[in-house]
DNA sequence: GCCAACGTTGGC
DNA sequence: GCCAACGTTGGC
């Protein structure tokens, strides 16, 4: 019975990460990514939250000011989730609202667990699909670091697609609610949020 | 509320 | 294995 592509790509996606299988090139790049990945510094992400649902004040309200980040079900941005290790740093972005933008930041405190809402028949966000031994969903717990000065919005980091924030994926995969930042762009936006908006005119 | 972009599903 | 149909996301 000869598989179908697209849902062979999405098993493979699921069962990934980690642990070694017979590797395809992207595999091994991403093993040699991890591999060079300095462990001292914590990586670096964004998660997105639409305000109505759960906002970054929400996150601040929360005893420990932690929550877990449940509800993911995308796979591209479930593996991302799943390489999270605790300290790693993430950019709480708020989507879906009259002001999009970077509103704070947020730190892994537990790394991928099974994503109980996907198992449970009554939670909107049940997946028949999981189960109790293929959980097939994850999530991490994060804690509030911060909040920004003030929203960086989505319309202000587009001014800089072609610069500084050139190549950052909420700019060209607007749809993944989980992604990576790189460095730069981390330092860029941390920088926006500290000063007034340029002028726009 | 509209719609573009994109992910997923399922027929063949 | 292709691709049309469908569903969801998310900016505007």
């Amino acid at each position: 019975m000869p598989r179908k592509r697209k849902e062979r790509e999405a098993e493979q996606l699921e069962s990934e990460p980690p642990e070694a299988k017979p590797a395809s090139a992207k595999a091994k790049r991403k093993a040699k990514e991890v591999e060079e990945r300095d462990d001292s510094a914590p990586a670096l992400y964004l998660l997105k939250s639409e305000p109505d649902e759960f906002s970054i004040d929400d996150l601040a309200a929360r005893p420990q000011q932690t929550e877990p980040w449940d509800g993911v079900r995308n796979f591209q941005a479930r593996n991302i989730m799943q390489r999270m290790k605790l300290g790693d740093q993430c950019l709480f972005y708020h989507s879906n609202t009259k002001e999009p933008g970077v509103v704070g930041i947020c730190e892994v405190v537990k790394e991928a667990y099974p994503d109980e809402t996907a198992l449970d028949p009554e939670s909107p966000k049940h997946d028949p699909k999981a189960t109790a031994d293929k959980p097939r969903w994850f999530m991490v717990d994060v804690k509030l670091v911060r909040k920004l000065k003030r929203i960086v919005p989505l319309k202000e980091l587009k001014q800089h697609s072609n610069g500084s924030l050139e190549g950052m994926v909420l700019l060209s995969k607007g749809r993944l609610s989980v992604q990576p930042v790189t460095q730069p762009q981390w330092d860029f936006i941390m920088e926006l949020a500290e000063h007034e908006p340029a002028d726009e005119s």
